[in-house]
DNA sequence: CGAAGTTTATAGGGATTGCTACAAAGTGCC
DNA sequence: GGCACTTTGTAGCAATCCCTATAAACTTCG
């Protein structure tokens, strides 16, 4: 009697939950699919722990959320400054960073497209508001090196170029284009930018 | 007595419910928010008609959206087959097939981007798969243009190159940004094109 | 052994999802 | 007038959403 209560009452301790290596699952799930379409029961699952668990661990869906694409960030997104470093010949840098985003964007199968990028359609008000935060950041570089190296009249216009390709890379690669195409499409896409800043120091 | 019971009992009688009437109102909703951010509520307050009688008139809030998708393609969405006349040099028809596009995807404030394009991105299964089925003969309409105009081996490249343009213009349009922005992006896009295709005609 | 503190699990709350059963109210035909 | 039919409105279904109150189980320290 006294042998059962206790087998029955002895459950396993389950080894110390891991933070971070459950932001690293949450962010797998929300570039997979989307803020929207990852529910708070998908996640709990995935991290293998029950809801307040969650909640106690990370606060709301919507902190685990902003951890996540943090993490991407910082971790798994596309570095623009390592391409638009200057003495290049702009239009070189700026094709090879498109290149580099079409690489990324189908890297793994499982995680198309650019996670701040799509993010920034969410239906989700907060996590668009996050995204986009984010994201500012790395279209100010892109602005920044195109004012450096572009007349003032036309640097608007090339940025947006560049922020609408990198868009249409992103939205591209998440319908399961293959990388070979997306590279395609960004070295199409880049050879107008020679025209646009002119022959580079390397065809002088 | 009596007179008060009739005046409770009277209620006004509606006027009839005009279906093709619901359909332009909810593809509005669908395209400014999205198949997943519009629920059933939000559709039978905008059409002013109780839940029982939008599932007498389309059956479900799918086939609501299915009607709705295809009443935007035969009315407000672009037609590629009208810029893709034989005769002209291709990089301009294509060039202004993307401007036409720039234009439409920002005419409307409360509808910007594609309605279609968009919608192949949305989190429900089915709701994509439409929008994927109508997506299609848009993009064979292209495929087969370039097809006509360019050589086997660059057919695919090319039109990927097209078909991400217009995606990226779609999500670049859905930020809100002018039209003067997005045409300025799809004439820049459209200036590869003469390259690719050689010198148009007017050209030679 | 026993109290303090942390982590876990069970259960459920309040709101909203898409959808439907059912009856009251109105219209047209005889 | 009275019956058949269509349309409408009330109410509520089961499921899911994000989130939380509460208590049990475990570890640690005295």
């Amino acid at each position: 009697m006294e042998d059962q209560v206790l087998t029955i009452t002895r459950r396993p301790r389950r080894p110390a939950f891991d933070r971070e290596k459950g932001v690293e699952i949450a962010q797998a799930l929300f570039h997979a699919r989307g803020y929207d379409a990852v529910s708070v029961a998908d996640l709990t699952q995935a991290l293998d722990i029950n809801t307040p668990s969650l909640y106690a661990a990370y606060g709301s869906k919507l902190a685990l959320f902003d951890r996540a694409l943090q993490r991407y960030k910082s971790m798994d997104s596309l570095k623009a400054a390592a391409y638009l470093r200057p003495g290049r010949a702009p239009a070189e840098a700026l094709t090879e960073l498109l290149v580099a985003a079409a690489r990324i964007y189908t890297n793994e199968p499982n995680r198309l497209g650019c996670m701040v990028t799509e993010a920034m359609q969410a239906d989700d008000p907060q996590a668009r508001e996050i995204a986009s935060a984010l994201a500012k950041g790395c279209t100010d570089v892109i602005r920044d090196y195109v004012a450096e190296h572009a007349p003032p009249t036309e640097t608007q216009r090339i940025t947006d170029y560049v922020l609408m390709i990198v868009r249409g890379l992103s939205s591209y690669a998440c319908l399961k284009n293959s990388e070979e195409q997306l590279v395609n499409c960004a070295r199409t896409a880049g050879r107008t930018l020679e025209a646009e800043f002119g022959p580079g120091p390397s065809a002088a």
